[in-house]
DNA sequence: TAGATTGTTAATCGATTAACAATC
DNA sequence: TAGATTGTTAATCGATTAACAATC
């Protein structure tokens, strides 16, 4: 089955709003209410949650627990991945932070800096090694996926060591597109563009009454 | 001229690419050169220069200053905007220093917070003030964008506060779809969900060797 | 001129949307 | 049964890709 991105991107929202909604005790949705939630269409709703193997009933809609149990079975695998973080500035030492027990089956093993104030400390719960130990401890851990918050001109390099080492996912947020073998799976977040990107459609509705 | 959002976020990947040619030295660049850097065809290049008014010329390509110039007199407009972030956590701290001198023509003059330690202080060059005071100080100091990094369940209620205060895009954080009127464009950045895409891609070709 | 690139138009592809029979 | 929703198929829409004449 050919699952596409954006059915990735919307089931894991689903799951998010699902797991509020079961925490007040809701025990089943309509399509269309949670396309409300997520800002999707009924069938966009639909189309996804059979793509995961769900069904609902025309009467009662779909089971809350179920689609939760679903869209885990279905995006987390059989077992838990194991990541790596690989520039620990601010926004690394901040995206540790975040992630650290937010997301379940996902956990951030190990952080990678070349700053020896940083190397051999444990940062957020997650302990830091030196740039050059990243193969060596991304084969022992078995680690399947990193986020990349190194500077642009790093971000090539390390990514290349990742890949060499059995990495097959990345979240980048440098801001430069890697080229990389086509089983990898990079995701970019660039956040300088993103930024640019909501000042140009805030300025078009900006300032027009003031 | 209808430019798509797609097209606004290559520029923006362009400009950035064309800005480092250009400190090397480089004056002119072929569409596919340039479509080579930032990932994408000949073609798309092509049809996004025309976008903004660049002409290229069989012999030379395009020029790279003229490129730079011509991309930022469209993405910044006349001049620049004024930018707030609300919730300075972890993550709203490191993205005020990221932000810091990097972007130019968009910069975070005013940062919010409930959390009596923060308000009233200057945190990374940025003065926190406290929430209630969002509307005034948007209105004051003309902001027409904001961030947001508060928990999900406040992001709306503070959405609503600054849209009513004049701001018309957001650079939203939370895991959540904010319901806003459609005069204000809403960037989703969720990053549990990108992380577990990127962990979903990666599990399909993660131990397939090992 | 010859060759590579640009700018433009037509064809393709994929996802979204709309329409409708099946179901509880 | 009647009514609202589900699951499926066909139509639409938009962006990407391919093809080609114009240009330096």
């Amino acid at each position: 089955m050919d699952i596409s991105e954006k059915t990735i991107a919307r089931l894991s929202l689903y799951r998010s709003l699902l797991k509020r909604l079961a925490s007040d005790g809701v025990d089943h949705v309509y399509s269309h209410e949670l396309g409300k939630l997520a800002g999707a269409t009924a069938a966009q709703v639909r189309r996804d949650l059979m793509a995961v193997g769900c069904e609902g009933s025309p009467k009662r809609g779909y089971g809350v627990q179920d689609l939760i149990d679903s869209i885990g079975e279905f995006l987390d695998g059989p077992e838990g991945l194991n990541v790596a973080l690989v520039g620990v500035g601010n926004l690394g030492q901040a995206i540790i932070a975040f992630f650290a027990g937010r997301v379940a089956n996902l956990s951030v093993v190990a952080a990678f800096d070349n700053d020896p104030y940083k190397t051999g400390r444990v940062i957020r719960g997650c302990r830091c090694y030196p740039i050059d130990e990243v193969e060596r401890i991304v084969r022992e851990q078995h680690i399947g996926a990193a986020i990349l918050t190194v500077p642009a001109d790093e971000a090539q390099g390390v990514a290349e060591t990742l890949v060499r080492a059995g990495v097959r996912g990345i979240l980048n947020f440098a801001p430069i597109k890697l080229r990389l073998p086509p089983y990898v799976y990079v995701e970019d977040v660039d956040m300088g563009m993103l930024l640019e990107k909501v000042a140009y459609f805030a300025r078009q509705h900006f300032d027009q009454e003031g």
